[in-house]
DNA sequence: GCCGCTTGTTGGCAGCTTGTCAACAGGGTG
DNA sequence: CACCCTGTTGACAAGCTGCCAACAAGCGGC
Protein backbone atom coordinates (compact mmCIF):
# COMPACT_ATOMS: atom_id res chain seq x y z
CA UNK A 1 0.00 0.00 0.00
CA UNK A 2 1.39 3.29 -1.18
CA UNK A 3 -0.32 6.36 -1.20
CA UNK A 4 -3.86 8.18 -1.67
CA UNK A 5 -5.18 5.37 0.83
CA UNK A 6 -3.97 6.84 4.38
CA UNK A 7 -4.67 4.05 6.81
CA UNK A 8 -8.05 2.89 7.54
CA UNK A 9 -8.98 0.48 10.33
CA UNK A 10 -11.80 -1.39 10.37
CA UNK A 11 -13.95 -3.66 11.92
CA UNK A 12 -12.37 -7.67 11.63
CA UNK A 13 -15.53 -8.52 9.92
CA UNK A 14 -16.01 -5.59 7.94
CA UNK A 15 -12.15 -6.22 6.20
CA UNK A 16 -12.82 -9.73 5.69
CA UNK A 17 -16.10 -9.23 3.52
CA UNK A 18 -14.16 -6.12 1.68
CA UNK A 19 -11.27 -9.01 0.97
CA UNK A 20 -13.39 -11.44 0.05
CA UNK A 21 -15.36 -9.19 -2.66
CA UNK A 22 -12.26 -8.57 -4.01
CA UNK A 23 -11.34 -11.69 -4.97
CA UNK A 24 -14.39 -12.70 -6.51
CA UNK A 25 -14.60 -9.68 -8.66
CA UNK A 26 -10.87 -10.85 -10.19
CA UNK A 27 -11.67 -14.77 -9.51
CA UNK A 28 -14.73 -13.68 -12.08
CA UNK A 29 -12.28 -13.04 -14.85
CA UNK A 30 -9.08 -14.89 -14.45
CA UNK A 31 -8.42 -17.97 -12.70
CA UNK A 32 -7.00 -19.17 -9.69
CA UNK A 33 -3.49 -19.84 -10.94
CA UNK A 34 -3.10 -16.67 -12.77
CA UNK A 35 -4.13 -14.30 -9.74
CA UNK A 36 -1.41 -13.35 -7.61
CA UNK A 37 -1.83 -12.30 -3.59
CA UNK A 38 -0.65 -8.78 -5.05
CA UNK A 39 -3.10 -8.29 -7.48
CA UNK A 40 -5.72 -9.35 -4.32
CA UNK A 41 -4.21 -7.02 -2.68
CA UNK A 42 -4.53 -4.26 -4.51
CA UNK A 43 -7.99 -5.12 -5.81
CA UNK A 44 -8.83 -4.88 -2.08
CA UNK A 45 -6.69 -2.09 -1.13
CA UNK A 46 -4.79 -3.47 1.72
CA UNK A 47 -1.31 -4.77 2.14
CA UNK A 48 -0.60 -8.40 0.49
CA UNK A 49 0.24 -9.47 4.20
CA UNK A 50 -3.16 -8.50 5.43
CA UNK A 51 -4.52 -11.08 3.28
CA UNK A 52 -2.53 -14.00 5.48
CA UNK A 53 -3.79 -12.41 8.46
CA UNK A 54 -6.80 -12.94 7.47
CA UNK A 55 -6.99 -15.89 5.50
CA UNK A 56 -3.37 -17.56 6.46
CA UNK A 57 -3.26 -18.92 2.88
CA UNK A 58 -3.84 -17.58 -0.87
CA UNK A 59 -5.42 -20.93 -0.80
CA UNK A 60 -7.80 -20.78 1.84
CA UNK A 61 -8.74 -17.18 0.92
CA UNK A 62 -9.60 -18.98 -2.57
CA UNK A 63 -11.82 -21.78 -0.98
CA UNK A 64 -13.46 -19.27 0.77
CA UNK A 65 -14.30 -17.48 -2.03
CA UNK A 66 -15.58 -20.33 -3.69
CA UNK A 67 -17.79 -21.50 -1.08
CA UNK A 68 -18.95 -17.96 -0.63
CA UNK A 69 -19.90 -18.16 -4.56
CA UNK A 70 -21.27 -21.61 -4.61
CA UNK A 71 -23.71 -20.64 -1.70
CA UNK A 72 -26.93 -20.47 -3.76
CA UNK A 73 -29.06 -17.72 -2.12
CA UNK A 74 -31.52 -19.67 0.26
CA UNK A 75 -34.84 -18.39 -2.24
CA UNK A 76 -38.24 -20.30 -1.99
CA UNK A 77 -37.79 -23.37 -3.24
CA UNK A 78 -41.26 -24.72 -1.82
CA UNK A 79 -43.61 -22.69 -3.81
CA UNK A 80 -43.05 -25.04 -7.04
CA UNK A 81 -46.20 -24.41 -9.32
CA UNK A 82 -48.07 -26.76 -10.77
CA UNK A 83 -49.67 -30.12 -9.59
CA UNK A 84 -48.02 -32.14 -12.15
CA UNK A 85 -44.35 -33.76 -11.58
CA UNK A 86 -43.35 -32.87 -14.54
CA UNK A 87 -44.33 -29.36 -14.18
CA UNK A 88 -42.70 -29.14 -10.70
CA UNK A 89 -39.44 -30.45 -12.18
CA UNK A 90 -39.82 -27.80 -14.99
CA UNK A 91 -40.58 -24.86 -12.27
CA UNK A 92 -37.37 -26.10 -10.73
CA UNK A 93 -34.89 -26.07 -13.64
CA UNK A 94 -36.20 -22.54 -14.32
CA UNK A 95 -34.98 -21.44 -11.36
CA UNK A 96 -32.30 -22.55 -11.23
CA UNK A 97 -31.59 -21.63 -14.89
CA UNK A 98 -32.59 -17.58 -13.70
CA UNK A 99 -30.22 -18.50 -10.99
CA UNK A 100 -27.25 -19.36 -13.36
CA UNK A 101 -27.79 -16.42 -15.80
CA UNK A 102 -28.45 -14.32 -13.16
CA UNK A 103 -24.52 -14.77 -11.81
CA UNK A 104 -23.36 -15.81 -14.82
CA UNK A 105 -20.04 -14.36 -15.07
CA UNK A 106 -18.90 -15.96 -11.58
CA UNK A 107 -20.82 -18.88 -12.22
CA UNK A 108 -19.01 -19.57 -15.04
CA UNK A 109 -15.64 -18.53 -13.71
CA UNK A 110 -15.54 -21.41 -11.13
CA UNK A 111 -15.44 -23.73 -14.15
CA UNK A 112 -17.58 -26.42 -14.26
CA UNK A 113 -16.69 -29.62 -12.38
CA UNK A 114 -14.51 -31.32 -10.67
CA UNK A 115 -11.19 -29.74 -10.16
CA UNK A 116 -9.20 -32.75 -9.25
CA UNK A 117 -7.62 -30.48 -6.19
CA UNK A 118 -8.91 -32.03 -2.99
CA UNK A 119 -9.70 -29.58 -0.78
CA UNK A 120 -11.41 -27.56 -3.77
CA UNK A 121 -13.60 -30.73 -4.51
CA UNK A 122 -14.99 -30.67 -1.35
CA UNK A 123 -16.24 -27.72 -1.58
CA UNK A 124 -18.23 -27.93 -4.46
CA UNK A 125 -19.72 -31.33 -2.98
CA UNK A 126 -20.88 -29.51 -0.30
CA UNK A 127 -22.90 -27.23 -2.42
CA UNK A 128 -23.76 -30.35 -4.46
CA UNK A 129 -24.99 -31.95 -1.14
CA UNK A 130 -27.12 -28.84 0.01
CA UNK A 131 -28.61 -28.49 -3.64
CA UNK A 132 -29.21 -32.06 -4.00
CA UNK A 133 -31.80 -31.80 -0.78
CA UNK A 134 -33.48 -28.71 -1.79
CA UNK A 135 -33.75 -30.37 -5.17
CA UNK A 136 -35.18 -33.52 -3.92
CA UNK A 137 -37.66 -31.93 -0.68
CA UNK A 138 -38.96 -29.55 -3.55
CA UNK A 139 -39.95 -32.06 -5.78
CA UNK A 140 -41.24 -34.73 -2.54
CA UNK A 141 -38.71 -37.30 -2.68
CA UNK A 142 -37.00 -38.86 0.18
CA UNK A 143 -33.88 -36.66 0.60
CA UNK A 144 -31.83 -39.70 2.16
CA UNK A 145 -32.44 -42.49 -0.99
CA UNK A 146 -28.30 -42.43 -1.66
CA UNK A 147 -28.63 -43.59 -4.57
CA UNK A 148 -31.50 -41.81 -6.06
CA UNK A 149 -29.27 -38.65 -4.41
CA UNK A 150 -25.90 -40.07 -6.31
CA UNK A 151 -28.63 -39.67 -9.57
CA UNK A 152 -29.42 -36.63 -8.70
CA UNK A 153 -25.54 -35.81 -8.35
CA UNK A 154 -25.09 -36.82 -11.62
CA UNK A 155 -27.50 -35.05 -13.35
CA UNK A 156 -25.89 -31.73 -11.97
CA UNK A 157 -22.74 -32.86 -14.57
CA UNK A 158 -25.18 -32.66 -16.98
CA UNK A 159 -26.62 -29.25 -15.44
CA UNK A 160 -23.35 -28.22 -15.67
CA UNK A 161 -22.62 -28.84 -19.21
CA UNK A 162 -25.29 -27.67 -20.25
CA UNK A 163 -25.16 -24.48 -19.30
CA UNK A 164 -22.13 -23.97 -20.06
CA UNK A 165 -23.77 -25.24 -24.18
CA UNK A 166 -26.09 -22.28 -22.81
CA UNK A 167 -24.01 -19.41 -22.20
CA UNK A 168 -20.10 -19.60 -23.43
CA UNK A 169 -21.05 -21.66 -26.98
CA UNK A 170 -24.44 -20.46 -27.57
CA UNK A 171 -24.91 -24.32 -29.04
CA UNK A 172 -28.41 -24.37 -27.28
CA UNK A 173 -30.52 -21.58 -26.50
CA UNK A 174 -32.73 -21.02 -23.52
CA UNK A 175 -35.74 -23.58 -24.62
CA UNK A 176 -33.67 -25.70 -25.45
CA UNK A 177 -31.77 -26.71 -22.17
CA UNK A 178 -34.85 -26.26 -20.18
CA UNK A 179 -36.35 -29.20 -22.44
CA UNK A 180 -32.80 -31.34 -21.98
CA UNK A 181 -32.82 -31.05 -18.62
CA UNK A 182 -36.20 -31.58 -17.48
CA UNK A 183 -36.92 -34.38 -19.54
CA UNK A 184 -33.37 -35.76 -18.15
CA UNK A 185 -34.18 -34.87 -14.15
CA UNK A 186 -37.81 -36.67 -15.17
CA UNK A 187 -36.01 -39.73 -16.32
CA UNK A 188 -33.70 -39.95 -13.28
CA UNK A 189 -36.37 -39.15 -10.77
CA UNK A 190 -38.00 -42.47 -11.84
CA UNK A 191 -37.02 -46.13 -10.95
CA UNK B 1 21.11 -34.71 -12.27
CA UNK B 2 23.51 -35.66 -9.66
CA UNK B 3 24.83 -39.28 -9.47
CA UNK B 4 24.21 -42.79 -10.50
CA UNK B 5 22.71 -42.06 -13.97
CA UNK B 6 25.63 -41.34 -16.17
CA UNK B 7 24.72 -38.88 -19.18
CA UNK B 8 22.45 -40.69 -21.63
CA UNK B 9 22.05 -38.93 -24.81
CA UNK B 10 18.49 -40.44 -26.30
CA UNK B 11 16.48 -39.87 -29.72
CA UNK B 12 14.54 -36.82 -29.03
CA UNK B 13 10.84 -38.41 -30.00
CA UNK B 14 12.00 -41.16 -27.02
CA UNK B 15 13.18 -38.60 -24.60
CA UNK B 16 9.92 -36.63 -25.04
CA UNK B 17 7.82 -39.56 -24.28
CA UNK B 18 10.00 -40.52 -21.34
CA UNK B 19 9.32 -37.06 -19.60
CA UNK B 20 5.70 -37.19 -20.88
CA UNK B 21 5.21 -40.70 -19.05
CA UNK B 22 6.86 -39.61 -16.19
CA UNK B 23 4.36 -36.45 -16.01
CA UNK B 24 1.68 -38.71 -16.29
CA UNK B 25 3.12 -40.75 -13.34
CA UNK B 26 3.49 -37.51 -11.24
CA UNK B 27 -0.59 -36.09 -12.23
CA UNK B 28 -1.97 -39.32 -11.60
CA UNK B 29 -0.79 -38.42 -7.48
CA UNK B 30 -1.04 -35.33 -7.30
CA UNK B 31 -2.50 -32.11 -9.19
CA UNK B 32 -0.77 -29.83 -11.55
CA UNK B 33 -0.58 -27.07 -8.53
CA UNK B 34 1.02 -29.56 -6.22
CA UNK B 35 3.58 -31.09 -8.69
CA UNK B 36 6.77 -28.50 -9.11
CA UNK B 37 9.22 -28.72 -11.88
CA UNK B 38 12.09 -30.43 -10.01
CA UNK B 39 9.70 -33.13 -9.13
CA UNK B 40 8.65 -33.81 -12.93
CA UNK B 41 12.76 -33.61 -13.79
CA UNK B 42 13.46 -36.18 -10.63
CA UNK B 43 10.66 -39.05 -11.86
CA UNK B 44 12.13 -38.66 -15.38
CA UNK B 45 15.27 -38.93 -14.61
CA UNK B 46 16.66 -35.76 -15.89
CA UNK B 47 17.70 -31.84 -15.31
CA UNK B 48 15.12 -29.75 -14.73
CA UNK B 49 15.96 -27.73 -17.59
CA UNK B 50 15.10 -30.27 -19.80
CA UNK B 51 11.85 -30.21 -19.31
CA UNK B 52 11.96 -26.42 -20.77
CA UNK B 53 13.99 -27.73 -23.74
CA UNK B 54 11.37 -30.29 -24.66
CA UNK B 55 7.97 -28.43 -23.72
CA UNK B 56 9.06 -24.67 -23.33
CA UNK B 57 6.75 -24.36 -20.28
CA UNK B 58 5.74 -25.75 -17.16
CA UNK B 59 2.15 -25.35 -18.30
CA UNK B 60 2.55 -26.78 -21.88
CA UNK B 61 3.77 -30.13 -20.37
CA UNK B 62 0.87 -30.19 -18.51
CA UNK B 63 -1.49 -29.35 -21.24
CA UNK B 64 0.54 -32.34 -23.49
CA UNK B 65 0.26 -35.13 -21.06
CA UNK B 66 -3.48 -33.88 -20.70
CA UNK B 67 -3.71 -34.17 -24.15
CA UNK B 68 -2.08 -37.67 -24.25
CA UNK B 69 -4.45 -38.80 -21.19
CA UNK B 70 -7.72 -37.92 -22.69
CA UNK B 71 -7.07 -38.99 -26.14
CA UNK B 72 -9.14 -42.12 -26.31
CA UNK B 73 -7.56 -45.04 -27.85
CA UNK B 74 -8.63 -46.10 -31.13
CA UNK B 75 -10.85 -48.83 -30.30
CA UNK B 76 -12.85 -50.31 -32.60
CA UNK B 77 -16.09 -47.58 -32.92
CA UNK B 78 -17.83 -49.71 -35.51
CA UNK B 79 -18.18 -53.20 -34.42
CA UNK B 80 -21.29 -52.32 -31.87
CA UNK B 81 -23.62 -55.44 -31.61
CA UNK B 82 -26.80 -55.07 -31.12
CA UNK B 83 -29.42 -54.36 -33.93
CA UNK B 84 -31.79 -52.11 -31.76
CA UNK B 85 -30.92 -48.49 -30.75
CA UNK B 86 -31.09 -48.88 -27.37
CA UNK B 87 -28.94 -52.00 -27.64
CA UNK B 88 -26.23 -50.21 -29.47
CA UNK B 89 -26.81 -47.56 -26.91
CA UNK B 90 -25.92 -49.80 -23.95
CA UNK B 91 -22.99 -51.52 -25.92
CA UNK B 92 -21.32 -47.66 -26.46
CA UNK B 93 -21.87 -46.84 -22.71
CA UNK B 94 -20.25 -50.27 -22.01
CA UNK B 95 -17.07 -49.76 -23.98
CA UNK B 96 -16.76 -46.23 -22.77
CA UNK B 97 -16.90 -47.77 -18.90
CA UNK B 98 -14.01 -50.21 -19.71
CA UNK B 99 -12.04 -47.55 -20.68
CA UNK B 100 -12.73 -45.44 -18.13
CA UNK B 101 -12.38 -48.42 -15.15
CA UNK B 102 -8.92 -49.63 -17.14
CA UNK B 103 -7.48 -45.86 -16.81
CA UNK B 104 -8.98 -45.14 -13.60
CA UNK B 105 -6.37 -43.31 -11.56
CA UNK B 106 -5.36 -41.23 -14.57
CA UNK B 107 -8.83 -40.48 -15.67
CA UNK B 108 -9.94 -39.45 -11.99
CA UNK B 109 -6.69 -37.67 -11.55
CA UNK B 110 -7.65 -35.16 -14.40
CA UNK B 111 -10.84 -34.04 -12.47
CA UNK B 112 -13.75 -33.82 -13.75
CA UNK B 113 -15.38 -31.48 -16.18
CA UNK B 114 -13.44 -28.32 -17.11
CA UNK B 115 -11.48 -26.14 -15.04
CA UNK B 116 -11.74 -22.31 -15.89
CA UNK B 117 -8.75 -22.54 -17.71
CA UNK B 118 -9.22 -21.43 -20.81
CA UNK B 119 -5.99 -23.39 -22.18
CA UNK B 120 -6.92 -26.75 -20.70
CA UNK B 121 -10.44 -26.30 -21.06
CA UNK B 122 -9.47 -26.42 -24.93
CA UNK B 123 -7.54 -29.75 -24.66
CA UNK B 124 -10.43 -30.89 -23.24
CA UNK B 125 -13.20 -29.61 -25.40
CA UNK B 126 -11.05 -30.80 -28.05
CA UNK B 127 -11.18 -34.21 -26.76
CA UNK B 128 -15.00 -34.05 -26.39
CA UNK B 129 -15.37 -33.08 -29.67
CA UNK B 130 -13.52 -36.17 -31.19
CA UNK B 131 -15.64 -38.50 -28.66
CA UNK B 132 -18.83 -36.68 -29.93
CA UNK B 133 -17.97 -37.43 -33.14
CA UNK B 134 -17.20 -41.26 -32.20
CA UNK B 135 -20.58 -41.57 -30.80
CA UNK B 136 -22.82 -40.31 -32.96
CA UNK B 137 -21.25 -41.98 -36.04
CA UNK B 138 -21.49 -45.56 -34.28
CA UNK B 139 -24.83 -44.48 -33.66
CA UNK B 140 -25.62 -43.66 -36.73
CA UNK B 141 -26.84 -39.88 -36.32
CA UNK B 142 -25.40 -37.34 -38.21
CA UNK B 143 -22.97 -35.77 -37.03
CA UNK B 144 -22.97 -32.74 -38.33
CA UNK B 145 -26.39 -31.50 -36.25
CA UNK B 146 -25.33 -28.94 -33.62
CA UNK B 147 -27.91 -28.84 -31.12
CA UNK B 148 -27.44 -32.55 -30.88
CA UNK B 149 -23.83 -32.32 -30.48
CA UNK B 150 -24.36 -29.96 -28.02
CA UNK B 151 -26.84 -31.87 -26.05
CA UNK B 152 -24.30 -35.07 -26.46
CA UNK B 153 -21.87 -32.59 -24.75
CA UNK B 154 -24.09 -31.63 -22.30
CA UNK B 155 -24.45 -35.72 -21.85
CA UNK B 156 -20.77 -36.31 -21.20
CA UNK B 157 -21.42 -33.89 -18.07
CA UNK B 158 -23.81 -36.24 -17.17
CA UNK B 159 -21.19 -39.30 -17.66
CA UNK B 160 -18.06 -37.62 -16.04
CA UNK B 161 -20.34 -37.19 -12.53
CA UNK B 162 -21.57 -40.64 -12.72
CA UNK B 163 -18.26 -42.54 -13.30
CA UNK B 164 -17.10 -39.91 -10.35
CA UNK B 165 -20.60 -41.77 -8.02
CA UNK B 166 -19.04 -45.23 -9.39
CA UNK B 167 -15.29 -45.10 -9.33
CA UNK B 168 -14.88 -42.35 -6.23
CA UNK B 169 -17.83 -41.91 -4.16
CA UNK B 170 -19.37 -46.04 -4.42
CA UNK B 171 -22.51 -44.31 -4.55
CA UNK B 172 -23.71 -46.36 -7.27
CA UNK B 173 -22.43 -49.96 -8.74
CA UNK B 174 -21.81 -50.28 -12.78
CA UNK B 175 -25.14 -51.43 -13.79
CA UNK B 176 -26.84 -48.59 -12.25
CA UNK B 177 -24.25 -46.24 -13.70
CA UNK B 178 -24.79 -48.27 -17.07
CA UNK B 179 -28.37 -47.96 -16.93
CA UNK B 180 -28.91 -43.99 -15.96
CA UNK B 181 -26.63 -43.32 -18.73
CA UNK B 182 -28.12 -45.52 -21.10
CA UNK B 183 -31.72 -44.03 -20.33
CA UNK B 184 -30.09 -40.92 -20.41
CA UNK B 185 -28.41 -41.29 -23.91
CA UNK B 186 -31.41 -42.73 -24.98
CA UNK B 187 -33.11 -39.56 -24.03
CA UNK B 188 -30.92 -37.33 -25.22
CA UNK B 189 -31.00 -38.66 -28.82
CA UNK B 190 -34.32 -38.68 -29.49
CA UNK B 191 -36.34 -34.91 -30.58
C1' DG C 1 42.33 -43.79 -34.95
C1' DC C 2 41.99 -38.87 -34.25
C1' DC C 3 39.51 -34.47 -34.79
C1' DG C 4 35.60 -31.56 -35.02
C1' DC C 5 30.90 -30.51 -35.40
C1' DT C 6 26.10 -31.06 -34.36
C1' DT C 7 22.95 -31.10 -30.79
C1' DG C 8 21.12 -33.42 -26.62
C1' DT C 9 21.91 -32.18 -21.87
C1' DT C 10 23.13 -29.69 -17.75
C1' DG C 11 24.31 -26.24 -13.80
C1' DG C 12 23.56 -21.79 -12.35
C1' DC C 13 21.44 -17.25 -12.49
C1' DA C 14 17.56 -13.70 -12.33
C1' DG C 15 12.92 -12.51 -11.48
C1' DC C 16 8.79 -13.33 -9.30
C1' DT C 17 5.71 -15.46 -5.80
C1' DT C 18 4.18 -16.72 -1.14
C1' DG C 19 4.25 -16.90 4.05
C1' DT C 20 6.26 -14.85 8.24
C1' DC C 21 7.59 -11.46 11.62
C1' DA C 22 8.66 -7.55 13.99
C1' DA C 23 7.43 -2.91 13.92
C1' DC C 24 3.99 0.95 13.07
C1' DA C 25 -0.26 3.42 14.11
C1' DG C 26 -5.59 4.06 14.64
C1' DG C 27 -8.80 4.85 18.07
C1' DG C 28 -11.04 3.69 22.36
C1' DT C 29 -10.10 3.91 27.61
C1' DG C 30 -8.39 5.69 31.97
C1' DC D 1 -3.02 13.56 27.35
C1' DA D 2 -0.85 9.06 27.93
C1' DC D 3 -1.55 4.25 27.29
C1' DC D 4 -2.72 0.00 25.38
C1' DC D 5 -4.99 -3.22 22.29
C1' DT D 6 -4.94 -4.81 17.93
C1' DG D 7 -5.61 -3.89 12.95
C1' DT D 8 -2.21 -3.00 9.46
C1' DT D 9 2.11 -2.71 7.09
C1' DG D 10 7.06 -3.10 5.01
C1' DA D 11 10.79 -6.05 4.63
C1' DC D 12 12.85 -10.58 4.61
C1' DA D 13 13.58 -15.64 3.49
C1' DA D 14 12.54 -19.70 1.01
C1' DG D 15 10.88 -21.76 -3.09
C1' DC D 16 9.66 -22.01 -7.90
C1' DT D 17 9.99 -21.12 -12.96
C1' DG D 18 12.25 -19.77 -17.37
C1' DC D 19 16.54 -18.71 -19.64
C1' DC D 20 21.33 -18.96 -21.05
C1' DA D 21 25.86 -20.19 -21.67
C1' DA D 22 28.67 -24.11 -21.19
C1' DC D 23 29.49 -29.25 -21.35
C1' DA D 24 29.81 -33.66 -23.70
C1' DA D 25 27.84 -37.90 -26.44
C1' DG D 26 27.97 -39.84 -30.71
C1' DC D 27 28.45 -39.45 -35.70
C1' DG D 28 31.05 -38.12 -40.04
C1' DG D 29 35.37 -36.49 -42.43
C1' DC D 30 40.14 -37.14 -42.95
Amino acid sequence: MNELAARRRLDPDARRTEILDAALRLYAVRPYAEVSTTDLAREAGVARALLNHYFGTKRALYLEALRELLTIPEQAAADLAGQRREDRVAAAVDWFLDTVSERRTLWLSVGIGLSGDAEVDAVVEDADETAVDRVLTALDRDPCDEPLRARVRAFFGMVRAASREWLVRGALDRPAVRKLLTTALVTILED
